[in-house]
DNA sequence: AAATCTACTTGCAAAAAACAAGTAAATTTC
DNA sequence: GAAATTTACTTGTTTTTTGCAAGTAGATTT
């Protein structure tokens, strides 16, 4: 598991928290996968074009869902399904996303086109705002679409 | 390594490029501890508080070297110690720092002062502003003390 | 009732991290 | 100026985590 620490108290600094908690390959693109994609059940995320393995998804999963980042709730037109949403906790992650994606898209070489990532660098109040507003009424619509190769 | 990847070139959304970089429990960590708390050596972000081993550091500080976040410099005044520094590619990732500072002293239990935390989640922009400053002038006071048990 | 689909779990090999010890080069101390 | 110390590592070794392949349980479609 994570860390030996007892039975829920956490301690240390505030960045190395969020790290023991996000700090992989991983959670992080899930929880983008969910917040700006829209995606919802374990399918897509896996489909999601980065190839992670289903264990690890899982695991994952389950760690942000104890965090009480994500919750889960059973589809309700398709029983097999189950629907993985972010919590307020979970959508509060929206900046930090946000700041990669510009970090990522200015230093490094990627598929983002300059124009979209100037825009919302310029923008990043109403990014954020709608991030929430389309979380809020469950609007399924990515806000932003795949870059790059995958 | 890092993954299979044709010599340089980069793919991929920027999220999962930034990932890739500095997506683990240590890099985010070496990063805070130069920008926020004026670590320079190797020994100083030993006895960083969070335990990283050795040979963990010693990588992830020639990774980051090889992406050009930090730059190494030897001390003019004892030829042992070798310096690190954030370059400005570096110094840009206080956004995401700063981001995840906030997220961690409002979400999870830590150390962390409210006090301290709301002033700087009102002055958001004035803290970037003040932590580029001091990278500039190499002004190694720290803008913040450890918070916590570490 | 059979086939299919979704969301997993399990087992195993490979990679990475943690831990302990040792080393080389520069510097301070005697 | 030789010995002891400090800094920044490297090199094993053990433990943990990841990646991959296969299999499974429960709901649904045919």
């Amino acid at each position: 598991m994570l860390k030996k620490s007892v039975a829920g108290r956490r301690s240390g600094c505030p960045v190395s928290v969020s790290l023991e908690l996000f700090g992989d390959r991983w959670s992080l693109l899930i929880i983008r996968d969910m917040m700006v994609r829209g995606n919802k059940t374990f399918k897509e995320f896996l489909a999601s074009g980065e190839g992670i393995a289903t264990n690890i998804l899982a695991g994952r999963l389950r760690r942000l869902e104890k965090a009480g980042i994500v919750i889960t709730e059973p589809d309700v037109s398709d029983g097999r399904k189950l629907n993985y949403r972010l919590t307020e906790k979970g959508i509060e992650l929206a900046p930090i996303l946000l700041d990669m994606l510009l970090w990522g898209a200015k230093h490094e070489e990627t598929g983002a086109p300059c124009a979209v990532m100037a825009e919302m660098a310029k923008s990043r109040e109403w990014v954020l705002k709608e991030t929430r507003r389309r979380w809020e009424v469950r609007d399924p619509a990515p806000i932003l679409p795949k870059f790059g190769s995958n």
